[in-house]
DNA sequence: CCGATTGCTTCCCGAAAGTTAGTACGCACT
DNA sequence: AGTGCGTACTAACTTTCGGGAAGCAATCGG
């Protein structure tokens, strides 16, 4: 087995090959591979969408944990927001430049996820 | 802004857009973007390592949740656990193939977290 | 016999995550 | 007049996560 040329880019970055406990990217990355960022994030790879549409994708998230979701990724500036003040109201949600650079990052491990879920769960003593 | 191919790949298993509560993909994909698990598995991708030597390198870890991540990460067969009966014993832990592989989607996200950290974090009003 | 070593396990507790239910708004429709 | 819609926010509560400390096992060097 070789070493990827992925682990040796991270090796510049963490020579002495130890993730500091107080490191930025620590709190970045509890962010983005939360359980319901990765899912909100991939969903709006595909671009722009509502409120609606994103509780409904994100099967099973209550509104609580998505607007909590939403906030902390436009935080992060990953994630724009646009709100019109219409009746109903209507509020588009899309990912920033980097929003979108880091989805696609995300998007092969869910669909990694998915693809190798059930030999993963089916395959255990 | 166009749809990446990524994007398309994920359509094939999600067509109707929804990632359904409780696919098994949820569970699979919680567990590998787990706090912990995803320091671990890029750990590892370097190559078999001593429990001290991965404790030492996910800085800030517990015992407790370094025992409870590997043994979740070997139950999904994505981690190999070797020890010898040795006084004091010596435990060896690798990836698999399927962890290895998996490796290699998490490691450019821990670059990527590492790399836009400071810009997130500092970025924000 | 004492203490060091290594890799865990167990217990307790506080913090964080997450759910459910209730509130609001302002207009359109019945 | 009352109800529903879409997008929230808040409070109250429950469940899970995770840290810290302690204990244990087995052997070896002193």
């Amino acid at each position: 087995m070789k070493e990827s040329s992925n682990a040796t880019s991270l090796r510049a970055s963490f020579s002495d090959g130890v993730f500091p406990a107080g490191c930025p990217s620590r709190t970045v990355l509890d962010h983005v591979t939360s359980k319901w960022g990765v899912l909100i994030l991939v969903a709006l790879s595909e671009g722009e969408q509502r409120w609606s549409d994103l509780r409904r994708r994100a099967d099973g998230i209550s509104e609580k944990m998505l607007a909590q979701t939403l906030k902390t990724l436009e935080r992060d500036g990953l994630v724009n927001r646009s709100a019109q003040a219409v009746i109903p109201p209507r509020v588009d949600y899309s990912l920033t430049d980097r929003g979108y650079e880091l989805s696609t990052l995300l998007v092969p491990l869910v669909t990694w996820a998915f693809d190798n879920a059930d030999d993963i769960l089916h395959g255990q003593r």
